[in-house]
DNA sequence: GTCCAGGTCGCGC
DNA sequence: GCGCGACATGGA
């Protein structure tokens, strides 16, 4: 029998131990995130791609799982390298995290028990809360298409790539955006009025005044990281709500157009639906509920 | 041309 | 606290 201590490194590939169950086809697709760019999900192969930054240059990883988590590179990555690679992936992929209490409580209602299989209720997140939080403010009051056009012109304007391949580009840094300024984001990438809030959040991050990496793994209340997030510009309920459940925090509902209509087709027959009445629907799931209705069949 | 999309913000009451 | 309109962008 093998045993992998990790990250067990040879040249370009990494092996990331899983917790039981663990499917990374189920786990990459589980929300939209796996579409935005530089994430990419190629179902033919059940191969994730992601382009990162790491200490030794720009690195296409590509992401399978035969047995275990297999990642190649496609260069030589330094030991730097490679335990940087499995530090981000781990969060990406949420291998730490323990659901097993929200699978004892699906047992009992045999749909949401199979919704939840294929990913474990584990959803994709991006190696880094600043990425995350832009990615969220690229969701509001917009379409699913806008949202992958506008990470697609913020990667393809400003990641870094490696020497001689502009195509495989990192998602940019708070600096990189900073640095850009409000020329380049209105006039190349975009966002709409969005670009002031990424602008503001990348520039109060690049200077330093704003940590957000701290509030990953913080000990701090829910209700305290919850104030933390709605104080960013362009974050309000329903983006802080989403995350909250980035950050591993599920009791807090996202409310927004897509849960008043499953709410209202689901349970009220097609009427109209009061916050209170979807909040209703998921009170007793807890501290699970961001969960419970995001694969609550239809 | 008009409407609006997995909202947010600032205003007036 | 609550209701209302404006807000950039691009597709229908």
């Amino acid at each position: 029998m093998v045993c992998y201590d990790t990250p067990l490194v040879t040249y370009g590939l990494i092996r990331l131990q899983t917790p039981p169950g663990f499917r990374l086809s189920g786990v990459a697709t589980a929300h939209g995130w796996h579409a935005l760019a530089p994430y990419r999900w190629d179902a033919e192969t059940g191969t994730l791609h992601r382009i990162e930054e790491l200490p030794g240059g720009v690195t296409h990883l590509q992401i399978t799982q035969p047995d275990t988590i297999l990642v190649r590179a496609d260069r030589t990555l330094t030991s730097a390298d490679a335990r940087e690679a499995e530090r981000r992936l781990r969060w990406s992929l949420r291998l730490e995290e323990d659901l097993s209490e929200f699978h004892a409580l699906c047992a009992s209602d045999q749909a949401l028990c199979e919704a939840v299989r294929p990913s474990g209720g584990r959803l994709l997140r991006c190696p880094t809360l600043f990425e995350d939080v832009i990615k969220v403010v690229l969701t509001t009051n917009t379409t699913w298409t806008q949202t992958k056009a506008m990470a697609a012109r913020l990667v393809a304007t400003l990641g870094a790539h490696a020497p001689g391949d502009p195509s495989l580009r990192a998602f940019p840094p708070p600096e990189a955006v900073a640095v850009a300024g409000e020329i380049v984001l209105k006039e190349q990438i975009r966002l709409g009025y969005r670009n002031t809030s990424v602008l503001r959040i990348a520039e109060d991050v690049a200077e330093g005044k704003l940590d957000l990496e701290a509030l990953k793994d913080s000990d701090l209340p829910t209700p305290e990281l919850r104030k933390r997030l709605l104080a960013l510009p362009g974050v309000g309920p329903y983006a802080t709500a989403t995350l909250l459940m980035i950050l591993g925090r599920y009791d807090e509902l996202g409310i927004d157009t897509e849960l008043r209509s499953h709410v209202s087709r689901k349970y009220f027959n097609g009427e109209a639906v009061s916050e209170k009445d979807m909040r209703a629907v998921y009170e007793h799931w807890g501290q699970w509920r961001y969960l419970a209705y995001w694969f609550d069949p239809q």
